[in-house]
DNA sequence: CGAGTTGTCAACCATCAGGTTGTGAACGAT
DNA sequence: ATCGTTCACAACCTGATGGTTGACAACTCG
């Protein structure tokens, strides 16, 4: 999992590091305690969730006296929609030509046999 | 890890299935020998990635004779999309109520104090 | 029927992920 | 200087993940 993209990937794919970032996106920045709070299980936990959302670039955690103040990097989710779009995208052209072709198929008289079609 | 968006994420934090995903989007439907082609490990092991798409919605076989084709599902890429997105722009319009924040108190002729801001 | 092709299932192994507890570092407050 | 708070790191456990090999199911073709 060395790539950027998996890491953003897999670090979305915890309910838990989604919330927090749903949460950083609503409210801002804030400490690990606060973002700890909602949640049953210890700071440790979500203190290492947080490692993972950093090492993927979505945080930053400064340092502010004993404070690490945690921050949403959303630039990095644009990584993501890049991808996806890119291939929903591709897809759906993928989709139209072929309706294009069956079109064609259809219009044409003799039962024209395309590349690699059943009998 | 039960929901269906917590299994889309995960399923493309893995570079292979992303590049299946990706191969499926350019070209269309493909058997799995097709698909375990170009890739250095077993049929099994690539088998074991599209069980792994299908269950995340991303992907379906059907039957036709000993082949298993699969067909791309695109549709759920956009469960992702929204999510993503929303909270991409709830965190920039956070961003710009700050600014907006930080200019009413630079116009602000006395110094007023921020909440939680330091002195 | 028997043989070949395509793909899945099962068992196994090594590594990773998410959780815990314990310890201690960094700092403000007293 | 000492105490309390906030947080990270290390060690450990358990379950999931990604890979392997071996067996076999489903089907086609001779």
């Amino acid at each position: 999992m060395a790539d950027q993209l998996s890491r953003v990937f897999q670090a979305l794919a915890d309910p838990t590091r989604r919330d927090l970032v749903a949460r950083l996106a609503a409210s801002g920045d804030a400490t690990v305690g606060e973002l700890a709070a909602p949640y049953a299980v210890s700071v440790q936990a979500v203190s290492k969730h947080l490692k993972v959302l950093e090492e993927a670039g979505l945080v930053s955690r400064s340092r502010d006296a004993q404070r690490r103040p945690v921050h949403l990097e959303a630039e990095v989710l644009d990584l993501m929609t890049a991808w996806i779009e890119r291939y929903r995208r591709q897809a759906e052209e993928r989709f139209s030509r072929l309706d294009a072709v069956l079109e064609e198929m259809a219009a044409t008289e003799s039962p024209a046999r395309a590349e690699g079609e059943a009998s």
